[in-house]
DNA sequence: GATGCGCCTTGATGCAGATCATATTTGGGG
DNA sequence: CCCCAAATATGATCTGCATCAAGGCGCATC
C-alpha cells in the first residue's frame, strides 16, 4: 500500500488551499484542521481504497491523479471519475465505500479520520458549506459525463475527452493549437472511462492524427493542431 | 407554465419534513422557512426550469416526479436524474440552470428564492449540512447510473431499471413477486433514461413477460412475478 | 545488443442495438 | 360508441463498435 509521510507542509503554503474543502476556513480553524490533519503518499497504480472496505478516513487531494471506478460482478469496469487536485475522497456519514479508488500517476492525500471530520462538519459551518459546494459541483460533471456515456458517439467522447484535457491543462493560441500536453491515463484507461474498448480509443486517435487534429510526440504526450475541428467533433454547442 | 398556488401545507405536516434539504432543521428554523417557503404546481408534460434560464428559486419535490435532462445540439436527449419526492432542484450559487427539468407526472415544490435561500445556507448550518449529504448521496447514485450506462447491455439496463422502481415502491414477497406497480415513464422516457431507443425497450420488456419475469396489467402497471430471474438479468452482484 | 514485457496499432469478423418501416393497441374526446 | 392521435409492438435491415487476432514499438534488464 506504501503508505507514507511526507514532509509536512503548513495549510498556508497548500497548493489546493483555496479550492478545497477547507477553502472558506477562517485563521483559526485552519490551525485546528493543521492539527488533525496527516499525510499519505502512493505510488501510481497504487489502490487507495477498495470497494467494500472499512472507511476510515476522508481525504483531498493534493497533488496527483486518481481514479474513481466500479466494477461488474464480470469483471467488466466503469471509471465513474478523476479525481484531481482539490477533489474530495469519502463520503461522511458512510461507513464504507462503494468504489475502488486508485492512484494513476504519484498521489499524496492531505488525510481526515472521519469521525472527527464528522464532528467537524457538524461544528464547523464553514466546512459543511464548502463540502456542499464540491459535491454539487461533481453532480454536474458527472451528469455531463451521462450524456457522454449514454449518447455520444466512440468518436465525440474521445473528442470530448480530449478537451476536457486541453481545459484543465492547457492554453489554446489563437492558431486553434496549444502547448505540449501530458496524457495521465494509458489507452486502456481513456477506454475504461469512456465506455469503450482499448481498441476503439486507438483507432480513433490514430484518425484524429491523420486528420491533422492532433500530433503526438510520444505516446503519452501531444498537442492540438486544431481545436475548432476538435470542438466540432465532441458533438456539443458551440459555446 | 401552469403555475398555481396550491392549499398551504404547514411544514410539521409536510411529507418530506425528514428528508428534504430543511430535514435537520428545529423549530425555530422551521418557522423561518414556513415564512420563506411558497408553493408551486405543474402539470405532468410542464416545463420546470429550461437549461440557460436564469435560476431564480430553488426547490424540494413534494409530490410527483420530474425529470433532469440534458440535449446535444442535434437534438439527441439523454435523462440524468429522476427528481422524486424529498430530492433537491437547483444549484445555490449559480446564476443560471444547465439542465431541463420536466415534470412527469403532476409536480407540487416547495421553492425558496435563491438569494435569501444562498443566504441561508451561510446563516443556518443545518441546511447546508443536510445539502452537502444530499448531494452525495445523489453523487453515489449518478455514479452508479454511469456504470450502467457505460457498460450494461440493453437488457440489463431495462432489468436495472425495473429492480430500481421496485427498490423505491414495491415489496417483494417470498415467492419473489410484487404487488401491482406503477411505471411512471413512457417507453420513450425509459429509452432516453437508459441512453437505448423506445424501440430496444419495448422489445425487452416484451421478452422478459413472455419469460415470464414480468407481467403487465396495463402499459404503465405491472408486476413482478420472479424477482430473482429478475435481479440476475441485471449484471449486478448478487446483494 | 539480445531478450522479454507492457503498451499500442492495425486488420478481419460478428453482433447488439440503431434505424427504418409498418402494423396494432388504447385511451380520451366528440 | 366511434374516431383519431399518440403510444406501443414487431419485423427487416444496417452499422458502429466489440471481439478476436497478429504484429510492432519502446524501454528496462541482463
Amino acid at each position: 500500500m506504501n503508505v507514507a509521510l511526507t514532509t509536512r507542509i503548513k495549510c498556508r503554503d497548500c497548493p489546493i488551499r483555496h479550492r478545497a474543502v477547507c477553502s472558506r476556513c477562517d485563521d483559526d480553524e485552519m490551525a485546528l484542521l493543521e492539527a488533525m490533519k496527516t499525510y499519505r503518499v502512493y505510488r501510481a497504480g497504487d489502490p487507495i481504497l477498495w470497494r467494500g472496505e472499512k472507511l476510515t478516513f476522508v481525504a483531498s487531494v493534493v497533488h496527483g491523479v486518481a481514479t474513481l471506478g466500479k466494477s461488474l460482478e464480470d469483471g467488466r469496469t466503469q471509471m465513474v471519475g478523476l479525481l484531481l487536485p482539490s477533489d474530495f475522497i469519502g463520503r461522511p456519514g458512510r461507513r464504507h465505500i462503494d468504489f475502488d479508488v486508485v492512484a494513476a500517476t504519484d498521489v499524496t492525500l492531505c488525510c481526515f479520520d472521519r469521525k472527527p471530520f464528522e464532528l467537524l462538519i457538524e461544528t464547523m459551518p464553514h466546512i459543511a458549506q464548502r463540502l456542499a459546494e464540491i459535491a454539487l459541483d461533481e453532480l454536474d460533471s458527472a451528469r455531463d459525463w451521462m450524456v457522454l456515456l449514454g449518447r455520444k458517439t466512440a468518436r465525440e467522447k474521445i473528442a470530448s475527452f480530449i478537451e476536457m484535457l486541453v481545459r484543465r491543462q492547457g492554453i489554446v493560441s489563437l492558431d486553434g493549437s496549444t502547448p505540449d500536453l501530458a496524457l495521465p491515463l494509458t489507452r486502456d484507461e481513456i477506454a475504461n472511462y469512456l465506455g469503450l474498448t482499448l481498441e476503439t480509443v486507438s483507432r480513433h486517435l490514430s484518425s484524429m492524427k491523420s486528420e491533422g487534429i492532433l500530433r503526438f510526440t510520444d505516446r503519452r504526450h501531444f498537442e492540438v493542431s486544431d481545436f475548432d475541428a476538435l470542438h466540432a467533433a465532441t458533438g456539443d454547442d458551440t459555446a
